[in-house]
DNA sequence: TCAGTGACTGACC
DNA sequence: GGGTCAGCCACTG
């Protein structure tokens, strides 16, 4: 059964675990540290199947705009929202506020 | 097999 | 400064 993309799918489940608690990244940069930039499509998509796994935070990958453009995925229509808002990330209109001071660049963080 | 779609991004007008 | 277009790769019909 299809194994040929798991690797893709583990390394950008790996990422999105190191993310740390209260911090949010975006696709591009998981793509980016992953060498694929100019897939960020394919982050989104790993993350639609990452999205039934729970050792996934799917709710910290949001787009550049720091929107949650995925939040849609969820369960409920605010399920996401509101696990980041646990967090300590004031949302706003589905926007992450201050994204900038809350956004974690696994290529320079976790390097 | 071809064509359409998607949790994106960057460039162009 | 805001909207539109194209590129990217994989899956589905």
């Amino acid at each position: 059964m299809k194994s040929k993309n798991d690797n893709f799918f583990q390394k950008v489940y790996a990422v999105v675990k190191k993310i740390p608690y209260g911090r949010v990244t975006s696709y591009g940069a998981i793509a980016k540290h992953l060498g694929m930039a100019r897939s960020a499509r394919m982050v989104g998509w790993a993350m639609n199947n990452a999205h039934g796994m729970e050792d996934v935070p799917a709710h910290r990958v949001v787009n550049r705009k720091g929107l949650l453009t995925g939040k849609h995925h969820f369960e409920g229509t605010n399920l996401m929202q509101q696990l980041l808002e646990s967090e300590g990330i004031k949302i706003k209109s589905d926007q992450i506020l201050e994204f900038e001071n809350f956004f974690w660049d696994p290529s320079k963080e976790l390097k």
